[in-house]
DNA sequence: AATGATTTTTAGATTAATCTAAAAATATAT
DNA sequence: ATATATTTTTAGATTAATCTAAAAATCATT
């Protein structure tokens, strides 16, 4: 049995291995966590006990096969009702992450196997995060920063790296959402703003929103 | 801020007292959530402190009107997710109540109105329970046991009692489901038992059975 | 390699929810 | 009305998750 509590720290091991691909260390989950680093060395003991984690102190926690299991099937979860949300009760994408919080939690295999297939089993979330498959598989999206592409070249939105409200708040008030084309006219060397066109509309947008924007080249 | 325990046990405080309508007693709730009499003073305590519930030491517990409002807030959600289970994920009656039991604390106003919508706003649950308006609204349903109709009546399933898995099962196989029309034959005064007619075909069942289906005349 | 800063762990408390066992109150039956 | 049975409450422990403050280990810098 496995507590909700504990559920929440797996997938935040889950999400900051991702990120540096060596050992997470307490700190790092207890900022993502909004919690002290003493409750983290706790609850790492614990997974570690239950054969979630590997944990030797001093040196960070890493999942274990078990532990990356749950962490995906969370995952999943949590981006499933994200597509549910979105598609079939209207909230908009800045709306849905604190309810699918919750959502993510919900046990019980036969209703996200039916949810899946009412949804028509989407490959994405609607911040365009992939959802892993029933099996743990995850298509790997390729993807790039909007900020690094070059001069000239035509590209499409395809994910937003922040997804907090604001950001994508800020997204629909500027007319760009998951599908946008982009045609990169300058980059200014000074500050590092980006000149795109979206549909023969001129833009300049900052450095930061360019590093948070995921785009396909196209 | 209430707990998704004090949330369980002011549901069982609701539906405990729509029963007999006094004070509802610490071993009833004990009984009815599986735990100890003990633990039900300590939580009944503390509903009180928090405003939820009336309670004297000896006497019993009642719900407050903030109470109600609570309690009634969870029935609607946990209906609503049943609904929501049959109607759209394909689940059979006797399968939804496990995970409404958890998805009734799922916290979000938009969330359930707009599930609400989605559902295009259901009066009854798939057993046949009135599913409270957003005002807390219950439209009375009137109904009877299907065991106090007089013989040569003609009635229409409406609900049942008993909503385990079991006894929904035994409905499946007999096809008796909500909207199924009888007619009464005869009653047995040896043991109660009902004959009656389905679509022509005649069946006995049980007193048990006939005490646990409501039905409405027509 | 020593020192100082930072990170991590430990020790000890706290809160919510539960339990067992014993005491107190209430209900029932003669 | 008294004794007996049942129900309810209290007292004291336990488990999960958290915290603060202090100690220990590691990292960084000279
Ligand atoms: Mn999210
Ligand atoms: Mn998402
Ligand atoms: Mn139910
Ligand atoms: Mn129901």
């Amino acid at each position: 049995m496995i507590t909700l509590t504990e559920e929440n720290y797996i997938k935040a091991i889950y999400h900051l291995g991702k990120q540096g691909s060596n050992n997470v260390s307490t700190n790092a989950i207890a900022k993502e966590m909004e919690t002290k680093a003493s409750s983290v060395t706790d609850m790492v003991k614990k997974l570690s006990e239950k054969g979630y984690a590997d944990y030797k102190k001093y040196q960070g926690v890493n999942l274990t096969g078990k532990g990356r299991q749950v962490a995906i099937g969370i995952v999943r979860k949590h981006r499933l009702w994200e597509v549910f949300l979105v598609e079939k009760l209207s909230f908009s994408w800045d709306e849905v992450h604190e309810v699918a919080e919750q959502l993510e939690h919900i046990k019980s295999e036969k209703l996200i196997r039916q949810l899946d297939a009412f949804l028509n089993f989407p490959t994405h979330d609607p911040h365009g995060d992939p959802i892993p498959d029933e099996m743990g598989e995850i298509k790997k999206v390729e993807k790039i920063l909007l900020s690094e592409v070059a001069i000239g070249e035509q590209c499409i939105c395809v994910g937003v790296n922040d997804s907090s409200s604001e950001f994508l708040k800020y997204l629909d008030n500027n007319n760009i959402a998951l599908g946008t084309a982009f045609v990169i006219l300058h980059k200014e060397p000074f500050d590092n703003s980006v000149s795109i066109k979206i549909e023969s509309k001129e833009f300049i947008i900052s450095n930061m929103i360019a590093n948070n924007l995921f785009v396909k080249l196209s």
